[in-house]
RNA sequence: GCACCAGUAGCUCAGCUGGAUAGAGCAACGGACUACGAAUCCGUAGGUCGGGGGUUCGAAUCCCUCCUGGUGUACCA
């Protein structure tokens, strides 16, 4: 990478100033190197003679007009070095050194832009976790597009990615769903109910009760037996999610069962073991666990009264179970509303002897929906929400995908959906797409012209010398980093942001320059350059889970 | 009350973890198809970066404090 070289050349000048008396070492890796905001600020820019300054009670100009001839000295790489505003160093590489990314774009083809920093470390992304009483909501939609795109990142970088989905299918809310169920078929059999209180209202549940209409009649009318009831809704309900997530191109590595986790023994061990340590006592009929120990303001309680575990308590269970599973990295995609449960289940790991700096919690905030210009206020219960799959119906796969990765996860999230349906033309992902298609277009122009496609070393790179191809080049060059960087901090946000940015260089220098024209040797060296920029907008589509439509 | 997140152009949001003159997309206005794809491009206009202090060569970014919105603060998940 230019950057990083560039960096190396930076420190050897440094070392020199340090070998010749001119600074001491004390700045050492406390200046950087940075693409600057402005093109007359050259390529890159290092506030190195700033840190020195400040360091040995200087003048910034001087030590830079210091570095500045050090630097000029290595002209394979610079071209020219000027000092700027307080003292900032400014460096413009040789354009043959911008040229030459396309033969490394060539070269690496669909794996530029993936590398493997992550050395093989095992890492466990956890993300929807949904339990199966209805639909996925858009805020699963967020969530599941998320850490999808946050594995897929990390699989570029050469992780080793394990996805898992945590669902429960036991306890209260399955009760309840039983109870939704049965009272809706009975209502079909013209059967008096009772619809429970606080019942799930949504369609889907008369969906359920069909079925079990079809499969047993009218033999369940006087059963007191929920199971059936909840074992059809969950059945089905599930099968509903697993085919939403199929149509957003989501794969699980494992749906992981709570319910395992009791079975298994799992809770009364961490129960006992937390007890041996002193870290849990009893307390009105309770059983409490002492996160004051944790720095937490109170302590919490673990197992109720009535004998059920609070939800605490499996959390920190499957996790102690993750950690056994010989993950390097455990990831958690939550919704902002589980935010209770991270300070919890990190106390709850650490006192089981577990390093807690393993776990790293995406914490996102909530969708809203936009309908009519006003907010449509969402509730799983009464079912008034639109689904996942309502909302793919409406967009599509990939543009629901480029909305979701749209904002980073701190971020409030407002989708639009009169403007995503009525507007969906001008949806951003077509932008960056029909530069795709358009780049593909290109290609085929030139071959039905009978035009050759070179490899970069049979061009003359050399022409290409347009600030707009600079431009280019210079984007293309920094992927790689953008890739890892992405990935590392968990913000798949910064691919979307990038490939616009790239497919907006691209229309420009479209609509300023012809690519084929009758000078064949232009024509052809900017042929590689528009296969190179091919190969860089689809790699970044591809590694976030986006589709590159060749035509549109 | 306390904790976390957010507050940047009319709207929706970026801002590479402390850099130079704060950006983009919509929306508004004015232009570009005898053209490798007009799902595109070019231009104009739009700002006390919520307010106020502080840290330093330098702050949208870090610290303190207040204001506003969201979420949580359960023997719900």
């Amino acid at each position: 990478m230019i950057k990083t070289r560039l960096k190396e050349v930076i420190d050897g000048c440094f070392a020199r100033g340090v070998q010749e008396k001119r600074w001491s070492e004390g700045g050492a890796g406390k200046y950087t190197v940075e693409i600057p905001k402005h093109e007359n600020q050259g390529d890159y820019s290092t506030n190195i003679a700033l840190v020195l300054a400040g360091i040995e009670k200087r003048n910034p100009r001087e030590i830079a007009a210091q570095i500045k001839t050090l630097l000029e000295q290595d002209e394979a790489l610079i071209s020219s070095v000027s000092i700027a505003g307080p003292g900032f160093v400014n460096i413009t590489v040789q354009p043959a050194v911008w040229q030459r990314v396309i033969g490394d774009i060539e070269k690496a083809g669909e794996a530029f832009g993936r590398s493997g920093i992550g050395a093989a470390r095992r890492v466990m992304v956890e993300f929807v976790s949904a339990n199966p009483t209805g639909p996925l909501s858009v805020g699963h939609g967020r969530q599941a597009i998320l850490g999808d795109a946050i594995a897929r990142l990390l699989e570029a970088t050469g992780h080793d990615v394990y996805r898992e989905y945590y669902y429960n299918n036991a306890g209260r809310q399955m009760r309840v769903l039983g109870e939704s169920a049965r009272a809706r078929y009975r209502e079909l059999l013209d059967l008096d109910y009772t619809f429970p209180e606080d019942g799930y209202q949504g369609e889907y549940i008369y969906d359920v009760a069909r079925a079990l209409q079809q499969e047993y009649g009218d033999r369940l009318s006087n059963s007191d037996d929920l199971v059936p009831f909840q074992a059809k809704a969950e059945e089905l309900i599930f099968r509903d999610i697993s085919s939403t997530l199929a149509r957003m191109g989501i794969v699980f590595d494992n749906y992981y069962n709570e319910r395992s986790l009791y079975d298994d023994g799992h809770i009364d061990s961490v129960v006992s073991e937390l007890r041996g340590k002193g870290l849990v006592y009893e307390h009105d009929n309770a059983t409490w666990f002492k996160t004051t120990e944790f720095g937490h303001e109170q302590d919490r309680v673990i197992i109720k009264s009535s004998g059920e575990p609070t939800y605490r308590l499996p959390d920190i269970a499957y996790h102690r179970e993750k950690f056994k599973r010989n993950f390097d990295w455990l990831i958690n995609i939550f919704g902002s509303d589980h935010i209770a449960t991270v300070p919890d289940v990190l106390a709850g790991v650490t006192a089981l002897g577990y390093d807690p700096a393993k776990v790293t919690v995406v914490l996102h905030q909530f969708v809203t929906l936009m309908r009519d210009g006003k907010q449509v206020k969402m509730s799983t219960r009464k079912a008034n929400f639109v689904t996942v799959d309502e909302l793919l119906d409406e967009v599509g796969t990939d543009a629901a995908r480029f909305f979701f990765m749209m904002r980073k996860p701190d971020s409030q999230l407002e989708f639009d959906l009169d403007l995503a349906t009525r507007e969906s033309q001008e949806n951003p992902v077509y932008y960056v797409q029909y530069a795709y298609a358009r780049l593909c277009s290109i290609i085929r122009q030139a071959r039905d012209r009978g035009l050759a496609i070179l490899g970069f070393g049979q061009v003359d790179s050399s022409l290409l010398t347009q600030p707009e191809e600079i431009r280019i080049l210079k984007s293309m060059a920094s992927f790689p980093l953008l890739v890892e960087q992405a990935a590392l901090e968990l913000e798949p946000h910064r691919i979307i942001f990038y490939l616009m940015e790239l497919a907006g260089q691209f229309h420009s220098y479209y609509n300023k320059h012809k690519v084929i024209t009758e000078d064949t040797a232009l024509s052809q060296a900017r042929l590689c350059l528009v296969g190179a920029l091919r190969t860089t907008l689809g790699n970044g589509l591809r590694i976030v889970g986006l589709s590159t439509p060749e035509q549109m």
